[in-house]
DNA sequence: TATACCATGTAATAAGTTACATGATTTG
DNA sequence: CAAATCATGTAACTTATTACATGGTATA
């Protein structure tokens, strides 16, 4: 249930289309929570049908047109009430680590393959991480200055604060990440002298 | 898919029942991937249905009997087949991080019950892996010595190894985990200066 | 006028969650 | 003989994934 309080974060700082909304979502939000297009178009609907939003038919082109989707007073309701709500935490389920358990089952190269790639996932995540920090830290980016510029009711820096915090998290997540997986490649190294690596 | 190959790493130590094999998984690969009961007896069904395992009644009691299962070659093979497969990343959906990058929404107060308890989660969650890694360090894990005292295939040092490696990586989450908590509070006591946090 | 991109989905499937259900057996 | 625990699920629901589908609009 998470996807329509991330839709609503977004909504909040003005009305959009769902096809605007999704690119934003993907740009911004959608790092922290991922959907796809698939998931957002009918859970607007949903959440039309819930009283979380209004929509509203605005022309495109000459003979076509787009859905516009605005927070009503109890959208933002029910955001603040899910931010008050206790956080459900998600059970266990790492599918990297779970073949870690059982490296022994195959061979070096392999175990040393999946490590690699461990290492090329959190690297390719840092950096897209990385760069919502600056982006946010160098007022660029465009989700964050559009909440800024629409937004009069909360504390500027505290907005800007809590996406760092949260940035710097999943940056402190993909280091700790990229750590284990270079010291499993120590390991299979120490338990196979000798042998080495593939380029 | 997972959670077959989960099942399968602990029969490939010994054939269990149903029952056996839920209460082993909950004390060791659980902690690695979750499963509830419920979706374990079914899982196994299909497993024999695919040929992975196949099961057999062993009577208990006077009158009642339950179902033993055993790997089959195919089984063996299914398990280094997908020991090889690409680990597939589960896309980031994170409900801590999310809420926190939307702190600004709520009180102090309810963000900081929230960071408290994301502390608390993974101080929970550090205990019980840090159980499983003394356990195996100390040689009392049951399904770890288990498994030591049934194969004669792979070696024994990589097997403890393997392990050992796997849980403290989530170790070093945990601590991670608790870092970021802690420099949320720490921000949330820097953006609202003299307020004192609850008992 | 072709191509990129705007716009919005549906359908089928897979996976996981929650709650409930039932009876047998062993043990204190 | 009561309680714990052994044993095995089913049903209903929610969430997410994957793949596909369709047509309009703007622009080079």
């Amino acid at each position: 249930m998470s996807l329509r309080y991330a839709l609503l974060a977004l909504l909040t700082a003005q009305p959009m289309t769902g096809y605007d909304l999704a690119k934003a979502f993907h740009v911004s939000v959608g790092h922290v929570w991922h959907a796809p297009d698939s998931q957002i178009y009918p859970e607007l609907k949903r959440m039309v049908r819930d009283g979380l939003l209004v929509d509203e038919s605005v022309p495109w082109g000459e003979k076509s047109t787009k859905t516009r989707y605005s927070v009503t007073d109890e959208g933002v309701a029910a955001f603040r009430a899910w931010m008050r709500e206790a956080i459900d935490y998600p059970n266990e389920r790492d599918p990297a680590h779970l073949r870690a358990a059982y490296f022994e089952w195959t061979e070096p190269e392999v175990a040393r393959r999946h490590l690699q790639e461990h290492i090329a996932q959190y690297e390719l995540r840092r950096t897209q991480w990385q760069a919502q920090l600056d982006a946010i830290h160098r007022r660029t980016h465009p989700i964050v200055e559009r909440r800024l510029a629409s937004d009069t009711e909360h504390d500027h820096d505290a907005i800007v604060a809590f996406k760092v915090f949260t940035y710097e998290g999943f940056l402190d997540r993909a280091e700790g990440e990229i750590a284990w997986a270079r010291h499993g490649l120590e390991l299979l190294e120490r338990l196979n002298p000798g042998r080495e690596a593939g380029a």
